[in-house]
DNA sequence: AGCACGCCGACT
DNA sequence: GTCGGCGTGCTC
């Protein structure tokens, strides 16, 4: 049994001069009491409006107040305002994951309470119909033949606003509104909620494989359980991993809970929704940031009673105010766009999992390359694992080869070796389609001075400028800071003496032009599909085979399918392989190894080609033979052997400021104070790997935890007995995943 | 986070 | 003489 659709039917009533404690959307670490007004019943979880200081506020009954503050301090609450409460079940979520993650509740919630005005009463539709008057007024109103038209669609239909009249009469809303000016129609305001359909779960779905129908019958026998369990759906690419949690959706839906699927990135499911209405004939509702005003209210709402079923949203779906959730889907599980790395720092992931808990009902993780993390949790006994091994429909995995670069000796700007240069070829020839993977943005990732040497830099970060050929600018990638493309040398006035030193995607573009003149190709970056319709284009360009080549990055590593596409080439596989993060491998390996499944996804079998320079490393000796368990148990292993995550924890503090000395000075107030216990080890602080970005000073600080050990309290102490700098913050991280 | 109160420089 | 800069302090 969940306990969403308990909630508020045991809670006692909160009635005139009682105390209540209100939990604010604001950053201060306090529940504020008020007094109950005469005549007015309150519930926990009811959304109140309430003067705070100079201003109104709205929050949530978070409980009985305190009563630590004197009567006489007291302000009572304005109002209860026209929603449904929030559930007690979101609450302990937004309680917990404050706690977890060191932050304020009201941060928290904050977060749920994203969307202002769905909170008030629904603001109406302006709407006209014919006014009710008599023949002698009516005949007062001068008529023309587009005016009689209007009253025509008026008669006997319901009220419609100037647009709808006009486009149904055929002409200018002007008419419309100069014949209620002119008397003939009234006009009203209408409440329009927009209808949710419901999906159809009654029809059945496609047929599965063995091996599929397996892992759904396991998962919907789980649903219907109806109790917390974590799942782990680990599938190769195409193997019709989302056909198989479709049925647990249908399953959840038949029971009448509602669903919540988090992708990584929402912008780019245009062929994941296409999936969706394909299988349940209507659309789920969206949640993500590129929603209109209009749209988060009406989905907000929709949501918090109940009528809408099934949410798919990135990682902010979360705290959406779900009436009854009976299941959550994490597909892609081991993307790091899961991670919140800004405000509240959190993993959508993990926190999914607690939401499956309080909420007690299943968790499905999704993904063909786990997180480790997942993967130990199902050693452990933790998560279920449902395993598909192969493709569905025949199609193969794709063949992969390595390419070592030593031995290809390209001249310095030039990146296709030949064999890849080759198999291009023979795509273009065969009819079929190819893509091109480098991780990089722009046309060239630095840009020196031949004269003196001089780099462009970002004056606000520790980080070269990025060349944007197409925009003609300079570009800083982590804080948008962007110029001209100069034609003198700020540094020795030099004039047209830049180079571009290495490549992005543009500059691979320029060298496939140059080889391949005929070529339709398209670039894929986060600059040329900056929102959702860019990216529902490109789709669909791509699917009609207008375009021969696709040159991207990562963004185009996503669950894609395209079926004409059977060559991959990744140009630079080592690029994530650099610096010293303690995932960088696991994650290289992740997405080379989506990037390689968008290959032979139909009927012709597929090829990749990895480029590297160190043919050698675990990375691309796991992808050139296709054997994933031996790098995982690996990675595993040293992960345990260094009481890494999962094996033990850490917490990154980060300390900014825009004065560098008094960073430091905090960073040295933080080792005075730091913990000095059996089971922790504090490191640092070290200069952040952008140790200046937007124009603030970073330092940053790792703590190493034993199991076992509370990370949070630890922390709590530590930042109680630190003297604190003033104009200098500290951020905590609780188990970062990337050491940026 | 906001917003007000409060104490020092360039404008009508 | 005032408008307004943002430093600091409070919000039941």
């Amino acid at each position: 049994m969940n306990s969403d659709s308990l909630q508020n039917t045991l809670d006692p009533a909160f009635t005139g001069g009682s105390r209540v404690g209100v939990l604010l959307p604001v950053p201060l670490g306090k529940v504020y009491d008020y007094l109950v007004g005469q005549g007015q019943s309150l519930h926990a979880g009811d959304f109140v409006r309430v003067p705070f200081g100079p201003r109104k506020l709205v929050g949530v009954v978070w409980g009985a107040g305190a009563g630590d503050v004197a009567e006489a301090k007291l302000k009572s609450v304005s109002a209860k305002l026209p929603a449904p409460p929030m559930a007690e079940v979101t609450r302990k979520f937004i309680d917990w994951l404050a706690a977890y993650t060191l932050s304020t509740q009201g941060q928290v919630l904050k977060m749920a309470m994203s969307v202002e005005d769905a909170l008030e009463d629904p603001r109406g539709v302006k709407v006209f119909q014919i006014a009710d008057l008599d023949a002698d007024h009516h005949a007062n109103v001068k008529m023309t033949k587009t005016r009689e038209r209007v009253l025509d669609v008026l008669r006997g239909s319901p009220p419609m606003t100037a647009s709808e009249i006009a486009l149904a009469a055929g002409c200018s809303p002007a008419v419309v509104t100069g014949l209620y000016k002119a008397g003939a129609l009234v006009e009203a305001s209408q409440v329009r909620e927009r209808t949710w359909a419901a999906p159809d779960v009654a029809s059945a779905g496609p047929v599965l494989s063995d091996a599929q129908a397996r892992a759904a019958h396991d998962l919907v026998a789980r649903v219907q359980a109806g109790a917390f369990v974590g799942l782990l759906l680990d599938g190769v690419p195409g193997s019709g991993k989302t056909e198989v949690y479709f049925e647990a959706v249908a399953e959840a839906l038949r029971e009448g809970k509602q669903v919540l699927v988090l992708l990584p990135e929402i912008a780019l499911g245009s062929q994941w929704l296409a999936r969706f209405e394909k299988r349940f004939g209507v659309k789920p509702a969206e949640w993500h940031s590129d929603l209109g005003q209009r749209e988060r209210r009406e989905t907000w709402r929709a949501v918090a009673d109940g009528r809408a079923r099934v949410v798919v949203g990135a990682r902010s779906a979360l705290f959406l105010p779900f009436h009854d959730l009976g299941l959550i889907v994490v597909d892609e599980e081991h993307d790091p766009a899961f991670k919140q790395e800004e405000g509240v720092i959190y993993s959508a992931r993990d926190m999914a999992v607690v939401r499956a808990h309080l909420g007690n009902f299943p968790i499905c993780l999704v993904s063909a390359t786990p997180s480790l993390e997942s993967v130990v949790n199902v050693e452990a006994g933790k998560y279920q694992l449902l395993h598909l091994p192969e493709r569905h429909g025949g199609a193969v995995l794709p063949e992969l080869d390595l390419i070592d670069m030593r031995l290809e000796k390209l001249p310095a700007t030039r990146w296709l070796s030949g064999t890849l240069e080759q198999a291009l070829r023979d795509t273009f020839a065969a009819g079929e389609q190819a893509m091109l993977f480098l991780n990089r943005r722009g046309y060239a990732p630095l840009t020196l001075c031949r004269t003196c040497g001089h780099r462009l830099a970002c004056p606000n970060c520790s980080a070269w400028l990025v060349e944007h050929r197409v925009r003609g600018r300079l570009q800083c990638h982590h804080c948008g800071h962007n110029i001209p493309l100069p034609d003198k040398c700020p540094n020795c006035n030099a004039e047209y003496s830049f180079h571009a030193c290495g490549p992005g995607v543009e500059r691979l573009a320029e060298e496939v032009m140059g080889i391949f003149p005929e070529v339709r190709f398209a670039l894929a970056s986060s600059d040329t599909l900056s929102g959702p319709r860019a990216a529902a284009d490109l789709i669909g360009r791509i699917e009609r085979h207008e375009v021969d080549l696709i040159i991207g990055t990562q963004i185009v590593a996503k669950g894609y399918h395209f079926p004409l596409l059977t060559l991959v080439g990744v140009v630079d596989g080592d690029l994530g392989l650099a610096g010293g993060d303690l995932r960088a491998a696991e994650r290289t390996y992740q997405l080379l190894y989506q990037v390689a499944g968008r290959a032979g996804r139909g009927d012709k079998p597929g090829r990749v080609l990895v480029q590297t320079y160190l043919p050698d490393h675990p990375v691309m000796q796991a992808m050139a033979s296709g054997v994933r368990d031996t790098f995982v148990a690996e990675e595993i292993r040293a992960r345990q052997e260094l009481a890494m995550p999962p094996f033990g924890r850490l917490v990154a503090l980060i300390v900014s400021g825009k004065i560098e000395s008094a960073v430091d000075a905090q960073a040295s107030a933080l080792v005075r104070s730091s913990p000095r216990y059996e089971g922790v080890r504090v490191l640092g602080p070290a200069p952040a790997p952008l140790a200046l970005l937007r124009g603030r000073h970073r330092r940053r600080f790792l703590m190493k935890v034993k199991p076992g050990l509370p990370p949070q309290a630890i922390v709590r102490e530590w930042l109680e007995r630190t003297q604190k700098e003033k104009g200098v913050r500290i951020q905590v991280d609780v188990d970062p995943q990337s050491f940026l």
